[in-house]
DNA sequence: GCGACAG
DNA sequence: ATCTTGTCGC
């Protein structure tokens, strides 16, 4: 659990060079199983006025969407929150309550940006290369990145989100009248996939459902 | 130098 | 992320 950052000296310029090593691992080509049986949520909440991260992961059968099982771990905070070094502060918790769920999920989502990074290395590419594990990030504003500035107020309708020439990700609107998420790909998923799997688990909220799910426990908006 | 800046 | 009730619009 303490390879997750190489060898990361602990400092914040530090971080940014383990990111760009680590984004080096990424495989951008669907490899997962299709259609994938089992699927994953990730997010993460704090309490204690932020001395206390929450991270919640939850595992659904991709078929009925139904959350099968779900884990809620609680870790003392230890990096404050800076932009473009969520991992860093956010991961360790994450792969926690991964290892106490029933068995992997086959895909994973994560609260989050995938490769819509300055470094290409959001936290959903970091959980994907360190677990090896397909993932998708489902982010709700964009880091980094330019888009059309009019997105079809339909849902499903998608422009992609660029940096330069590159394209890093996409901008979908899950649901009409809803501002559009930012949804990018993190492991061993492609770019045209990673819209297309998050429209697919989406019911009739913003958020897919294995996102959605992780939220409300994360968030403590649980019943 | 001046903004922008996932959660 | 988090602190928080009502309220406008579909």
């Amino acid at each position: 659990m303490t390879e997750a950052f190489g060898d990361w000296d602990g400092s914040i310029a530090d971080a940014r060079r383990v990111q760009a090593e680590l984004a080096t691992r990424l495989r951008l080509r669907d490899d997962f199983p299709k259609p994938p049986r089992w699927l994953g949520g990730f997010d993460v909440g704090f309490e204690d006025e932020g001395a206390t991260t929450r991270a919640a992961a939850v595992l659904l059968d991709a078929q009925t969407l139904e959350p099968i099982a779900s884990e809620l771990v609680r870790l003392p905070t230890s990096m404050p929150y800076v932009p473009g070094l969520l991992s860093f502060r956010e991961l360790p918790a994450l792969l926690q309550a991964l290892r106490l769920l029933p068995h992997a999920p086959d895909l994973v989502f994560v609260d989050g940006h995938g490769i819509a990074h300055p470094r290409r290395l959001g936290i959903a590419a970091h959980f994907g290369v360190v677990t090896d594990l397909p993932t998708v990030g489902v982010a709700k504003k964009v880091l980094t990145g330019t888009s059309a500035t009019a997105l079809h107020d339909m849902r499903g309708a998608f422009t992609p989100l660029r940096d330069g020439r590159e394209q890093i990700g996409w901008m979908l609107r899950s649901k009409p009248r809803c501002n559009p998420l930012v949804v990018s790909p993190g492991h061993r998923v492609s770019m045209a996939s990673a819209a297309e799997l998050v429209m697919r688990y989406t019911t009739t909220y913003r958020l897919p459902e294995p996102t959605r799910l992780a939220d409300r426990l994360a968030s403590r908006r649980d019943g």
